[in-house]
DNA sequence: TCGATGGATTTGTACCAACGAATGGATGAT
DNA sequence: ATCATCCATTCGTTGGTACAAATCCATCGA
């Protein structure tokens, strides 16, 4: 006698959802195979897989041939948007990302690629840009621990900046903020743009992601004293790395 | 000849992928039928449907019955944090939300359960509650143009709110934070923190989310003069929904 | 002792078959 | 013309089978 109330592989996932959040099965643990699940609970392994999968998407859970399904565990880092803005101590060599991760005692890196391009529309229009202009792009891959962590994609006027040291190759240890103020153009006010989705290919590739981890989205768009837009940073963030931290004074 | 560097699901994936964001299927586009995929690749029904579950995971395309495989659209509401602080226009009767959502021309509506409990761990500590003490939660499940939109729960101190409006049902039309103004425990200083995860079963009912729909995880904590945390509020909101934007000024 | 090797285990991919559920659209009745 | 009904289509669920890929671990050899 059938009480199915939904589907078989539904009734599945559940079990092994209620089970994790229980705790019955802790971070790092490994959830029973499939071949055990399939006889516990008189499915096919099609349906013990399809409900393994949900919790995949859910980002619950990762599996891997011989290892077995294991339940992840998440550790995120904080990040402070605002303090990106602010003066970081005198004589400190390093830039934002750098300082920020350092100083949670792990251990940063990235890779840098600049190049001068006609930005997608998206870009083009935050910048403020004619058809056709071109943008200057420092494409950051940054790393925590050897590990890809986010991607951060900074474009600029390229008129603005076309011959100052943000066009070159490399690193620029006091930072590109720095430099867009020597150029006469400091950011005053910024505008930041926070959403989410499911990554895409590439992406996963990118930052090494794991199935069923979002990604933020977070767009930085800094404008001059004259109201110029002067810098937009797009950063894709994986969910389960980072969380965004914001404080507000009344006013 | 098969030259597979990759699974056959996964290249019927990247082909549909691929489809989709050359704006071959543009939103609310049909999918080709699984039996026509399953012939056009050659290959099982299985297969198909593994790599169209790939697309729904990444909240590219919903499928229903009869219906077919479908592309989604997605419109957002932009969220302004910062503005649910300020007063709204004098004699504005309405709290921020309802506010915000009418502005642009949809219709808000909202659901509101009001009770007192010991809250989960996660809260107690922000709350800086003692163990066992109990809290004030407001739960509103909020809808626009009737369909639901987000969730949001927002805890106080019960020692604080106990004997005040904010204990009692229903809406408070001027706002829970007007009524902490007037008990002497004005807000003065928020903390936001924000991060993105996949919803649990809970929330895909409640919410009526699709899948591959990610949910920003919006937690703002409010402090009053004397630094005593007041309000705990949790936003759960479907990502494809919602545009959290912060504007800064560089002091 | 330490490294190479191979077997066993566990998930990954792929195919086939059958029936259920939902619904768009055609058909027929009023 | 309008509404109810029925059918065909399309996705949803579940069962089965077979072999591939990855890797843990025990065993064997140097």
């Amino acid at each position: 006698m059938k009480v199915a109330r939904s589907a078989l592989y539904q009734q599945v996932a559940s079990e092994l959802r209620r089970a994790i959040y229980s705790g019955d099965y802790g971070p790092g643990a490994q959830l029973p195979t499939e071949e055990e699940l399939r006889q516990r609970h008189g499915v096919s392994r099609n349906t013990v897989r399809l409900a393994v999968a949900e919790l995949v998407n859910e980002g619950l859970v990762t599996r891997a041939p011989r290892r077995g399904t294991i339940v992840r565990e998440r550790r995120a880092l904080l990040m402070h948007p605002q303090r990106e803005l602010q003066r970081r101590p005198t004589g400190e060599p390093r830039e934002a990302f750098a300082y920020a991760v350092s100083q949670e005692g792990r251990a940063p890196s990235q890779h840098i690629d600049v190049l001068a391009l006609v930005p997608a529309e998206e870009i083009a229009s935050r910048l403020e840009l004619g058809d056709g202009d071109l943008a200057l792009v420092r494409r950051r891959l940054r790393f925590v621990d050897g590990q890809p962590y986010n991607t951060n994609d900074s474009y600029f006027p390229f008129e603005l900046v076309g011959g100052s040291e943000i066009a070159r190759q490399g690193d620029i240890k006091r930072g590109a903020n720095r430099v867009l103020e020597e150029l006469g153009h400091a950011q005053v006010r910024v505008v930041d743009d926070i959403w989410a989705r499911m990554p895409n290919q590439s992406e996963v590739d990118r930052l090494q992601l794991e199935l069923g981890t979002p990604v933020v989205v977070y767009v930085r768009v800094g404008y001059d004293r004259s109201d110029m837009p002067v810098r937009v940073a797009v950063s894709v963030l994986p969910a389960d790395k980072h969380l965004i931290r914001y404080e507000l004074d009344v006013s």
